[in-house]
DNA sequence: ATATCGATTATCT
DNA sequence: GATAATCGATATG
């Protein structure tokens, strides 16, 4: 019997160093870590492909800009903690407090995943019927995980469940692995979505990969 | 292919 | 009372 063609890596959590630094560092370092989801007898992990910094109170485009709030209460506390909020009646997203503690309420908003293990169990938290995914291609794997709610979706990420929870140990189930992949290239673009502070270059993606959200074939230049 | 629009609720003004 | 760090459906070229 040979050995299958491919072993996942072994993951180690990231140090809380690693988010105690500027949101635009955690940003860009996030890329290429994994996302993990552990519950007894599931593991669902997708491999970091786009973020956006968030850089506190003085970030009009921020949460934070509100003050230290009962609702942004985890972004002004200690680095790699979730900090999930619901969105237009429907959505919730994930960011992670980074920074050091009681400073900035800076964070960093997870925008897209692409899928690496549970992706089965990803599809039915989408509400995706069994037989979709015998046929699914490149372009439904994108539905699971590309996009802020979508990949909170796939993962069953809520507030009630996740908000404050360290995402810096695997203890609590949901946290960020690093499995040895490095990015071959970044790219840095104006953050998706806001209505303030729009120019700015926040939005972090590994350039080329399929599962960054947004539009798939630009019309023309 | 792009554009527009409705859903649905916590939070802030 | 208005708005929002979104998504999916529908309409139209």
């Amino acid at each position: 019997m040979r050995t299958p063609p491919t072993r996942p890596a072994p993951i180690h959590p990231l140090n809380r160093a690693f988010f105690a630094r500027s949101p635009r560092r955690v940003a860009r370092e996030l890329l290429g870590k994994v996302l993990l989801r552990d519950s007894p007898g599931l593991r669902l992990a997708a491999r970091i492909v786009e973020v956006e910094a968030y850089l506190g109170e003085n970030d009009p485009a921020a949460h934070a800009s509100a003050g230290n709030t009962l609702r942004t209460a985890v972004l002004f506390g200690p680095p790699g903690y979730a900090y999930v909020y619901f969105i237009y009646g429907n959505h919730y997203c994930l960011n992670v407090s980074c920074g050091r503690e009681g400073k900035a309420g800076s964070g960093v908003l997870f925008r897209a995943l692409e899928p690496l293990l549970g992706i089965e169990e990803m599809a039915r938290a989408r509400g995706f019927p069994p037989p979709s995914l015998g046929d699914a291609q490149m372009k439904d794997l994108r539905k699971l995980t590309s996009g802020p709610g979508r990949l909170a979706q796939a993962f069953g990420i809520t507030r009630a469940r996740d908000n404050g929870s360290d995402l810096a140990s695997p203890h609590a189930g949901l946290w960020i692995g690093d499995d040895g992949f490095r990015p071959i290239r970044i790219e840095i673009t104006p953050r998706i979505g806001i209505t303030q502070a729009t120019d700015r270059p926040l939005r972090y993606i590994l350039a080329g990969n399929p599962f960054v959200s947004g539009r798939r074939t630009p019309a023309k230049n």
